[in-house]
DNA sequence: CCGAAAGCCAACCAATTAAGTAGGGAATGA
DNA sequence: TCATTCCCTACTTAATTGGTTGGCTTTCGG
């Protein structure tokens, strides 16, 4: 039940952009990847997927990088995981169109079940912004 | 973010002697693994954590075999998890005795304890007895 | 007392997945 | 036109998971 690289470079990278965000400006990935020291190859994967997920906007040539595709407290961390393909449900068995596993026994999956909702629940409720501006208010 | 096959096969091993349980005779493991389908070898792994712990009491020899240590009610899901070794902690940064990581940019950090706590929080609240009978009220 | 039925335990192995690397292409702006 | 930067595919290495082998010990019935 460990988060991988992926949810948490993820994290990092857009962390990193909403923190260093320079007005429309976009920033090349070389800078996130050597402030964070993560690979440039290696974020350069996961920058396509939030990319797609329409949550960055990328840049080409001179002057070219990313930006936030929209407002940090418009980005739940839930979007970055899924973003990234960081898979939420905790069992294949919880899965979005899974509707039940092998029958007989299953009372773990309802367990797996909850688990799984009140992880998504936690990940829908904070943004990028309290994220990085660290909100401190319980949930 | 998956859960592995100690957590799973643990569970559904605890669940099975809740159900299965027979006044105070044990049940060999032979048993629970035909039944849950899972190799004896690979169980015999997860019970020895599950007695370690205290959760389950084991019997050598004829009419040997394990049983539960404690009421159902009396064990909860994280009780398992934990016994079974599957990590609630969801990055190495939130474990036990951390206090923290490489300092800079760990803005990650909160975000990965408050989800690692309502995890935990969430596999505290259910018991063996509610997993088994299937309690319904909502958390 | 003997032997079958169990649990106990350490070492090993195979398959899968995660993590990281290499390298070429295409767009962009100075 | 060229340096810069994103874009993409294929490959490689490392780690972990899931499972197996096999021998040992305890216990109890006969």
């Amino acid at each position: 039940m460990k988060m991988t690289t992926k949810g948490r470079y993820g994290l990092r990278a857009m962390a990193d952009l909403a923190v260093h965000h320079d007005g429309d400006n976009f920033i090349p990935l070389k800078h996130i990847s050597e402030r964070q020291h993560i690979s440039e190859n290696y974020l350069e994967r996961l920058m396509a997927g939030l990319r797609r997920s329409g949550l960055v906007q990328a840049q080409r040539g001179t002057q070219g990088g990313y930006r936030l595709a929209r407002k940090p407290e418009e980005i739940t961390v839930r979007d970055i995981l899924e973003a990234v393909r960081e898979p939420m449900a905790l069992t294949d068995c919880v899965e979005e169109g899974q509707t039940s596993c092998r029958g007989h026994y299953c009372t773990s999956r309802k367990v797996w079940q909850k688990m799984t909702d009140s992880l998504i629940r936690m990940a829908d409720s904070i943004t990028l912004y309290e994220m990085v501006h660290g909100e401190e208010h319980d949930r």
